[in-house]
RNA sequence: CGCGGGGUAGAGCAGCCCGGUAGCUCGUCAGGCUCAUAACCUGAAGGUCGUUGGUUCAAAUCCUUCCCCCGCAACCA
């Protein structure tokens, strides 16, 4: 048995998470922790929110709310919506927890300590009005260069030029509104990245060669342009005071705790507990820990190039990052998910039309891992009809109506296994070796091709063992068919468990199973399982599995989340 | 010349690193079956692999030109 530490990307607490956000990091990092734990591994899951810094200040602001009662409100919110997508993890905390704050400060002391902090006098911008600095993309004012009167202060929307809130005419805070500002110098620390790069290349050689694409050549673009000190403080209210001198009216800048929250979120989950949980046994001084992290491609930067130097530059025994699965982003029919414009579905509403498994399936089985891909509602429908109800509804349902209507609702008796029988056990052999290699590596879409493969393999069988046909002039050899159909059922939801638990959970409820019943794959053997269930065992056919989604539901879906704009 | 990813049948993707008759799923068409959810099974049609030039006996795959889409560009997270 190993340790697996899995992290997903911590959501960051004034979004609203929508589908791209689900299959970014959260999906995959849950549906990987459920497979490493039937594989017997020792896995910790930590997720959370991702708290501070000046989004979450203005958010609070125009809710009406303190930040402190506005991010419990949504950490709450984010809690329920992970919750009803089905998320397993150990542990969802808060990079805003006490536990957090000693991590933080700890770490920056060691940085500190060791001359990778500097000092900086920098000159920002100040809203007299908003009492605060603002930072770049805050203030807008017109564009120097083509005059669009909406430019921000770090770029130019319209002309795409790359800006300083001071070359902006007319500028003014997006907060407020005031044109009242001035721009003050102001102190800052800073994480000299150039003096850890030696380190950090060396570190980096030893992991990125696994990585996926998308990881690996974000980080190597960094590399290749040169690192630059990094500042990590920020003149805000909300976020851990800066355990330093002459800098105490300052916080830390939210990318500098949101990574080490991986670990305070490790240590809420060990003070629950405290007699039998410690987080250093995952973290601190551990060399049979392989740490697995989950993010989309906006993430890469901070978690293969400033988090790990961050680390290393403490120049203590942290654990780092073993495999980095970064994906490309899903878009919403070919463009960007907007809340504010109504267009995309988000997962509080996606989990009111349909049950998580649904989506569940779809964003694995569709999950970027290549370039960008596109959420569209005819995709979603043709799989959900196809995959789900024709291949594997209606296996569970043709075979068990048909048990029920010709022989009764208990597994039958008679018959043994024959030579097509055999075949069917090669074919799922092969399948389930492939399925069970696509996981390991990570290569989902790969491997939720080979699961449904394996669906299909049902439906092939039963097509030549015709049984139908059979039970005519032997009832005994029908009877083998369809205990073999049954026991099919119950290893498809075995196997399908990692990416539709609930629907795993419905498969072996009607076969008078429990979750209890799953057995581990690690030596999951096809012969064996294939007569798992004997003869005599009571089933009910039940409900279908899935609904299929007609034409107009199609139709209705694409105008009320916004397809169509 | 800012950087990175992508451009392969109507749609969505694999193959590219390590050149050797272009593969998968959906859709379409035809056939089969009738246990099942107008479902399932079998077969067929459909692509000059974005573009230009080159290397090679041979290029989707290596080098080069240009075009298009997406993202990033370090004080939004």
């Amino acid at each position: 048995m190993s340790k697996v530490l899995i992290t997903s990307a911590l959501p960051y607490i004034n979004g609203i998470p929508h589908l791209g956000h689900m299959v970014g990091c959260l999906l995959p990092s849950d549906v990987y922790a459920r497979y490493m734990r039937m594989m017997d591994n020792d896995v910790l899951y930590i997720v959370g929110t991702d708290e501070h810094g000046t989004t979450s200040e203005v958010g609070a602001l125009k809710a009406g709310l303190d930040v402190q009662e506005y991010c419990d409100m949504n950490h709450k919110r984010h809690y329920n919506t992970y919750k009803d997508f089905g998320l397993s993890f150990d542990c969802f905390g808060r990079t805003s927890s006490e536990q957090n704050k000693e991590m933080t400060y700890h770490i920056f002391e060691q940085l500190d300590k060791n001359g990778f902090i500097e000092e900086r006098t920098m000159k920002q911008v100040y809203s007299i009005d908003d009492k605060m600095f603002l930072a770049d993309r805050y203030i807008t004012g017109t564009c120097p260069h083509c005059g669009y009167e909406k430019a921000r202060g770090d770029q130019c929307e319209n002309c795409t030029k790359v800006l300083e809130p001071t070359d902006l005419i007319d500028a003014g805070s997006t907060i407020s509104g005031s044109k009242n500002l001035e721009v003050r110098e102001t102190k800052h620390l800073f994480l000299n990245l150039p003096k850890i790069e030696p380190i950090l290349q060396q570190w980096l050689k030893t992991k990125e060669a696994f990585w996926p694409e998308v990881a690996y050549s974000i980080a190597q673009k960094w590399l290749k342009e040169g690192l630059q000190a990094r500042c990590i403080t920020r003149d805000l209210k909300w976020g851990f005071p800066v355990n330093k001198e002459g800098f105490e009216d300052k916080v830390f800048y939210v990318w500098f705790d949101a990574p080490i929250g991986y670990i305070g979120i490790t240590k809420q989950w060990a003070d629950e507990k405290p007699d039998e949980r410690n987080w250093k046994d995952w973290w601190y001084d551990v060399k049979d820990v392989r740490h697995i992290e989950f993010m989309a491609k906006d993430n890469v930067p901070y978690h293969s190039i400033t988090f790990p130097a961050t680390l290393l530059g403490t120049k203590e025994p942290w654990t780092q990052v073993d495999y980095l699965k970064g994906v490309s982003y899903l878009t919403f029919e070919g463009g960007k998910f907007s809340k504010s414009e109504n267009r995309g579905v988000f997962a509080e509403d996606a989990i009111k039309e349909f049950e998580a498994d649904y989506w569940r399936y779809w964003l694995m089985s569709n999950i970027p891992e290549g370039s960008d891909t596109s959420f569209t509602f005819d995709l979603f429908a043709s799989v959900v009809n196809k995959d789900l109800n024709g291949v594997l509804g209606n296996f569970v349902s043709r075979v068990l109506k048909m048990t029920s209507s010709k022989i009764g609702d208990t597994v039958p008796e008679g018959g043994q296994l024959g030579e097509l029988e055999q075949k069917l056990i090669e074919n799922l052999q092969l399948s389930i070796k492939n399925y069970f290699k696509y996981m390991n590596e990570l290569e989902f879409r790969k491997a939720f091709a080979e699961l449904r493969a394996i669906w299909v393999e049902g439906n092939n069988y039963i097509s030549e063992a015709e049984p139908w046909t059979v039970i005519k002039e032997d009832q005994a050899k029908a009877a083998m068919i369809l205990r073999t159909c049954i026991n099919l059922i119950r290893i498809f939801a075995i196997l399908s468990a990692p990416i539709m638990p609930k629907t795993a959970e419905k498969m072996l409820a009607k076969l008078g199973l429990g979750v209890d019943d799953i057995p581990s794959l690690k030596d999951f053997d096809v012969k064996k399982e294939i007569e798992f269930i004997k003869a005599g065992q009571p089933f009910e056919v039940g409900d279908m599995l899935f609904e299929r989604i007609l034409p107009e539901r199609v139709e209705e879906l694409k105008t009320k989340y916004g397809s169509k704009k």
